[in-house]
DNA sequence: GGTTAAGTGGACCGTCGGTCAAGTTCGACC
DNA sequence: GGTCGAACTTGACCGACGGTCCACTTAACC
């Protein structure tokens, strides 16, 4: 079980595919872009990029997972209030605030993920949200169904929503809101400020 | 302006159509159900059915418009709690609960629907939702921002948390839940019980 | 430098949404 | 019943696109 890396050359191609979705999504207008028109963007054939990411699915998601996967790290080993050590109704704000901007800042990017693979709650991206704030909910409001709670505030980061709010300038607004929600849920001391 | 009546041939092709997609949608475990399929089962061609309703998006819409405007009137005109005269916090339980059920009475083509038109902030049938669960949370919260609120509860609508309710045989989870949520977001009073 | 698994490319295929022009049918009016 | 025009119907056709396949190239390890 040698376990082989990458060739390097697959690794700069890799690179220079996501680079150009990335670019592609974010110059054109847009409505859909082709996987031949981000392969002649990578200078690749249409044959590599499904070669190595599956499908239009699979390229998508690992241009998602790369943020996401940053976000956990801050969520995991960072500092509070994002990370460990700020009780329940703090982590939670703070978390809904950063995957807002996350997905502000990446719209384009889930919008067609969201059009390729419609089924959120298998992603483990999205599960791994979901469990997140769920355990926070849970921690502070025992008596609630933090599942589904989680779900339905996670629901607000759907793309039709976020983009109706760019579009108006006012993704601010939902930050506010979620903050307005949370707080009425949740009670102001919080639970045990010390858990993971 | 004489607003000549629709053929009754051309009505009964409509019917037929929205009959066969409804069945096609219902039956097939269907990922995806071509026009074509459906001129078929209707025993249309293929161009009549873009004749009638435009494209994919239009005829989805018909089918859903007919379902919606019956929850209109009864939301207008019908008894309280669903109708007006009872107190906003439980008129918006009433509703949240009556569009749970039709989502799920309706999931498969509402499934359809959001992969055929994305946009929901764009479609009628969803700004009276909104403006009515909006109304109802001002009435009650002036200080929260309804207009968004109105759109976070309603995203628990979408059909991704719908099918995975459905699945687990758990929909009326979401109408518990929904309830929990509001009742928490809303006063227990409620505010004027008069208006519409 | 030889070997080989990994990577590459682009012609090709099947599917599907939507168009269109030629033919058919309804129904209004005589 | 006959005539006529507008509404309706149809399915061949087109273009776009996701995904496949396999002959060919190349990096990487000896």
């Amino acid at each position: 079980m040698t376990e082989r890396r990458e060739r390097v050359d697959a690794a700069r191609n890799r690179a220079a595919i996501l680079r150009a979705t990335e670019e592609l999504l974010r110059d054109d207008t847009a409505d859909r872009v082709p996987i031949e028109a981000i392969a002649a963007r990578a200078g690749v054939g249409k044959g590599t990029v499904f070669h190595r990411f599956g499908n239009r699915a699979g390229l998508l998601r690992a241009l998602i997972d790369q943020r996401v996967d940053e976000l956990r790290t801050r969520v995991e080993d960072g500092p509070p209030p994002l990370g460990p050590g700020a009780p329940p109704r703090e982590r939670l704000a703070a978390f809904l605030a950063a995957t807002v901007e996350l997905a502000v800042r990446n719209i384009a990017v889930i919008t067609a993920y969201e059009q390729a693979a419609p089924d959120r709650h298998a992603q483990p991206a999205y599960q791994f949200w979901h469990e997140h704030v769920r355990g926070l909910i849970a921690a502070a409001r025992p008596d609630l169904d933090a599942e589904l709670v989680a779900h339905i505030l996670l629901g607000s980061l759907h793309a039709d929503l976020v983009t109706h709010l760019i579009r108006r300038g006012e993704s601010d607004r939902l930050v506010a809101t979620l903050r307005q929600v949370t707080d009425a849920l949740l009670p102001d001391d919080g639970g045990a400020p010390g858990g993971s």
